[in-house]
DNA sequence: ACTGGTTATATCGTTTCGATATATATCGAC
DNA sequence: GTCGATATATATCGAAACGATATAACCAGT
């Protein structure tokens, strides 16, 4: 699933810019499975249009710059079908964070400390602002999506809690060099 | 953090070629939170020869290719104590299926139940796999991040199945168009 | 007065992805 | 017995995506 065909489906939402899209990407209920930056996004809508499968409208606004309203065609809403009735690849989880407990054996306890207690507020905060949405307006799809995320997020969350001490404790630096081979 | 440090990391475990670093990316503990392809792999390892933080040794084989065996240097060592110190970027979750999941209006009631099925056996299955790899000679990282593995994937799998009948109940295909704005 | 954030678009170099090419050997299926 | 699939091993190439930066005006706070 490429920037285009998300794209697509925030259009099915109603018309938007560039830059909303990008926001929703940020922080709406995509942020937690999807994410683009303006580098992927201006150039998919460039491409979207070329296809058919948006129309622009420009809209002037006084002491801003011009808006580039996109609305999704028929021709549009066809393609985001078949793109959805695919089989969707598989869910990937991509974490720095876990790459560095990896070799906790090159961090100093403290470092470690510090970065377990760093991702245990992040995912706390992630799990605030998905249990705080007003959820009273959404569909069914939505509605799953965002507590399939606070299942995943709070076993995260609950994990890194109780396991923290642990870790620590455990934790093999400074590393001994031709340790392993 | 970028393929270049993360096959410097699986580089202090020990000697490796690219297509040994590949597997490990696939196959391997690493699988769960980072994905690299040889187009990345190969590329990577050939600036990091380029920076000296690692050495190159060409192996000939009788009727295989030459296999080019990479060895991290202790400016690489250092290179990559360094990374790990810094704070890790946010952990990040893609997935189409819950994309596709989030327009189910799209989506006819069986395709919905089909892809929620399809994604239930594949958590199923790589769980299996985290749980029944020996861990007895792992050190505190390694488990670490496999346990983090099972409680976030089990966590996945549990709230998909307990919540697929209540979502194919409430789809609500097919769409209406213009339903929203 | 200055700093930082918001609205809005766009580009540009680097990095990464994904598919493909090459060559051989083995192993199970028909 | 051969045909196709899988494994070993490297490499490249175009397309896609990332991340930082530029532009430009406004508003809120210090």
């Amino acid at each position: 699933m490429d920037v285009r065909m998300v794209c697509l489906g925030v259009l099915t939402l109603g018309d938007a810019t560039g830059y909303e899209i990008r926001k929703m990407f940020e922080e709406g209920p995509f942020q937690y499975f999807t994410d683009a930056g303006f580098g992927s996004i201006y150039p998919a809508l460039k491409k979207l249009h070329g296809e058919g499968y948006v129309t622009v409208r420009e809209q002037a606004q006084d002491s801003r710059p011009d808006k580039k309203v996109y609305t999704i065609t028929p021709a549009g809403r066809a393609a985001f079908t078949a793109a959805i009735a695919k089989a969707p690849g598989a869910d990937k989880f991509r974490s720095d964070f876990l790459l560095a407990m990896f070799f906790e054996h090159f961090m100093p306890p403290d470092l470690i400390a510090e970065a377990v207690d760093e991702r245990i507020k992040w995912y706390r905060e992630k799990l605030e602002l998905m249990q705080s949405c007003d959820r009273s307006g959404w569909g069914a799809g939505p509605t799953f999506v965002n507590l399939f995320g606070q299942a995943v997020y709070g076993a995260a969350a609950n994990f890194l809690e109780e396991n923290r001490d642990g870790l620590i404790k455990s934790a093999g630096y400074p590393p001994k060099p031709e340790a392993a081979e």
